[in-house]
DNA sequence: GAGACGTGGGG
DNA sequence: TCCCCAAGTCT
């Protein structure tokens, strides 16, 4: 820890602190399916959910995902595919791959059981410093650090700390200031109280400093400086891409599909086959024998969607298409049923297209 | 360390 | 419409 932080540690009582922000947690925590108990696994399944989501988001695809999968084992023994399903519409889809990945490991090496050996727990597939640290002192009961964006904005605020957590290396300091600040009596709720402060009261944008039951405790209120921090750089812009995506029906009145590749962007889900559309080029029919390997009819034009990614935006317009070509010349490929359809995982900007497809033939 | 990686909600 | 997010991790 650098000398400013241990003088800004050095005046600040860190009981007084500890007892306002355990006890305001103690009395105000929201009702939340995953605080029903501290079993690991639940601890496990809401902390990957959570990242980068909102609750409100989360509770109805943790319920569904808890009753669908409520052991590690029945996880692991899952199809990728039905895992995939569950996660449709959360987001983030490696989270769902990783996930299941992690639990055949625990399955494979713990016996089933989470480990509750910080390195142990941390060498598991998509379980980094945050979530290590949530499972530790959630599920364990152990002072564990676990690093959010909420903790980095309460404790900016509190302690005045300027650093840019926009930037990997910051997290490392709020760990350091969390060690040094974190209650060994209930280190769960003290963790869960920085974060459901964050949650409800210090919030990003206008936060409720006259009801914050740590108030006193701020350097940021007693200065006036809560809506100046904490300090974060900003995102660049997106680029855009433009493509065609094409409702192919055949003669049998089915559509076809396209499994995307298992890494990068949507992993593992299906969409209906999409055409890159550059700079000028050949036709929309040209292009679209070429790479689906099929000739084909395009009609006019159904509809237009655009779909915004955190990195990326996609302007898709949207054609339907005939082809009297029965089978599909690559395995990823699949002529299918609307019923065969909705088995599989799609991502949402797949899934605003369904409305466009044909309902002749 | 920077960029990839989703989605829906709010101002 | 646009920008900022929301309990991050992996490469």
């Amino acid at each position: 820890m650098s000398q400013m932080q241990e003088n800004k540690l050095s005046t600040f009582d860190i009981s007084g602190f500890q007892g306002d922000l355990i006890g305001w947690y103690s009395n105000e925590k929201r009702d939340l399916p995953w605080r029903l108990n501290r079993d690991p696994y639940r601890v496990w399944i809401s902390e990957i959910m959570l990242q980068q989501t909102r609750v409100d988001t989360v509770i109805p695809f943790y319920n569904r995902f808890m009753e669908k999968f409520p052991t590690i084992q029945a996880l692991a023994d899952a199809d990728e595919q039905e895992v995939l399903k569950a996660w449709e519409g959360l987001g983030y889809y490696s989270r769902a791959r990783n996930l299941q990945t992690a639990a055949r490991e625990v399955v494979a090496l713990h016996e089933g059981k989470m480990p509750s050996v910080p390195k142990l727990l941390g060498a598991l597939k998509g379980i980094g410093p945050y979530t290590k640290g949530a499972i530790l002192s959630i599920a364990f009961g152990q002072p564990e650090p676990a690093v959010d964006g909420n903790v980095m904005r309460v404790l900016s605020r509190i302690l005045e700390i300027d650093e840019d957590i926009a930037l990997p290396k910051t997290r490392k300091t709020f760990e350091a200031l969390v060690r040094a600040l974190i209650s060994h009596e209930d280190p769960s709720s003290f963790n869960q109280g920085l974060m459901e402060l964050g949650a409800l009261i210090c919030t990003p944008q206008s936060p409720m400093c006259l009801f914050c039951p740590v108030q006193q405790h701020c350097r940021a209120f007693h200065t006036g400086r809560q809506l100046e921090l904490p300090v974060k750089s900003k995102a660049k812009k997106k680029k855009t891409i433009r493509y065609a995506a094409l409702l192919i029906h055949n003669s049998d009145g089915k559509v076809l599909i396209e499994k995307r590749p298992q890494t990068g962007l949507l992993a593992g889900l299906w969409q209906f086959p999409m055409i890159e559309m550059g700079v000028k080029g050949e036709t929309l029919e040209g292009k679209a024998a070429k790479e689906l390997g099929i000739g084909l009819e395009v009609g006019d034009k159904a509809g237009v969607l655009k779909h915004v990614f955190t990195h990326l935006i996609w302007e898709i317009d949207i054609f339907n298409a005939i082809t009297t070509v029965a089978e599909p010349a690559s395995e990823r490929m699949r002529f299918v049923t609307m019923e065969e359809m909705e088995e599989r995982p799609f991502p949402v900007s797949h899934q605003k297209m369904m409305p466009y497809l044909s309902r002749e033939q």
